[in-house]
DNA sequence: CGTCTTTGACCTGCGC
DNA sequence: GCGCAGGTCAAAGACG
């Protein structure tokens, strides 16, 4: 992860020609903030497949790779790995998909599959890219209201990462470090399972979001769908957000113990409902299953483990500091990072 | 108090 | 142009 913020730094003012995006556990793809990001290929996203790379588990790499992938842009229409992702075995954590902006065609660099990717190999990962004009941020439409809302690219158009993931993993991978807020919920015509749509909630600003729906043919599966992009570093301490752990009292009780304990949902098959909330468990998947503090610092660990000995944080942003401010952040970094930002 | 989930209504894109 | 389906919003209530 950081390894992967490390080599976007390098590279940061390199040629755009081509388009970065990092994926990682549980974590969206990003594109760049540019407006050459806008060029950005319209294309359908593509069928979950067996051969798609599988799921990485190191939670907090993603975050930072997400904010600077843009960066990871190399010169010439050439795959390039990032050789420092692949010290420490944090190459397996990533896949760097590339955006050939020439030819308007994504281009995937698969990685090693990670051995803890889905253990029973069904968690995997598919497809990119993303319309600057629908991730920017700052928009609002008041619901209801008759205000027009600002012509958005075609939905074909719009790049995202669909995973697939068993029921097991809450449906964010228990890996995923994002903090995700439910904004609603559509029952899904031709299926049983209704849909949940998730903001991310770690920041405000932050126009990353993620569908999450139950595979119709494969109900142990999860689909899960990542659109725009992160535009802060990954949280590190998710016990920060309020209200964040919940034990609801009457049915839904059930529901989220239910969720608490996947494996009986993959098995007995969980009812849509439990299904799609522990779908969009995420960071309560943490909460619950673990103390929240716990969780949390499990987080940091994980990161220390993978930062670079020796790095400064503020060096690691810098490379995105153009598109987004980090002055909060890194003002007191561990302290501060995970925390809700208000900008 | 702040944040979350739920839920109904509204809006947009797309196919016919 | 119309209708359907999907996506988003915000009010209300719940939780820590």
């Amino acid at each position: 992860m950081r390894g992967v913020l490390l080599l976007m730094a390098e590279n940061f003012f390199n040629d755009w020609d081509l388009q970065a995006v990092v994926r990682s556990c549980g974590s969206v793809a990003h594109h760049a903030p540019e407006p050459a990001a806008a060029a950005a290929s319209p294309r359908a996203e593509e069928e979950a497949g067996p051969a798609a790379a599988q799921e990485p588990t190191k939670p907090a790499a993603p975050a930072r790779a997400a904010a600077a992938a843009p960066v990871a842009a190399h010169q010439g229409h050439e795959r390039q790995v990032s050789s420092v992702a692949a010290t420490k075995g944090a190459a397996r954590m990533y896949e760097l998909e590339y955006l050939d902006l020439d030819h308007k065609k994504p281009f995937l660099l698969p990685v090693t599959p990670s051995p803890r990717a889905g253990d029973d190999g069904r968690e995997r990962e598919v497809m990119i890219s993303f319309p600057a004009a629908a991730v920017t941020p700052g928009h609002h439409r008041k619901a209801g209201a008759r205000t027009p809302r600002p012509k958005r690219s075609k939905k074909s158009q719009l790049k995202k990462v669909v995973r697939e993931m068993p029921v097991a993993d809450g449906g964010a991978s228990s890996s995923d470090p994002w903090a995700w807020r439910k904004y609603g919920q559509k029952p899904i015509k031709g299926s049983p399972y209704p849909r949940g749509y998730y903001k991310c909630s770690s920041m405000k600003g932050c126009m990353a979001r993620k569908l999450v729906e139950r595979s119709p043919a494969k109900p142990g599966v999860l689909i899960v769908t990542y659109m725009a992009e992160h535009c802060h570093p990954v949280p590190t301490q998710l016990n920060a957000l309020a209200g964040t752990t919940r034990h609801k009292s009457s049915t839904s009780a059930a529901e989220d113990s239910a969720a608490s304990s996947p494996k009986s949902h993959e098995q007995q098959g969980p009812p849509p409902q439990a299904a799609e909330k522990a779908a969009g468990g995420l960071s309560r998947e943490h909460d619950s299953n673990e103390t929240s503090a716990s969780a949390a610092m499990d987080f940091v660990d994980e990161e220390n483990e993978l930062w670079p000995a020796g790095m400064d944080l503020d060096e690691l942003l810098a490379p995105v500091d153009d598109d987004f401010d980090f002055e909060h952040v890194v003002d007191d970094e561990d302290a501060v990072l995970g925390r809700r930002l208000s900008l």
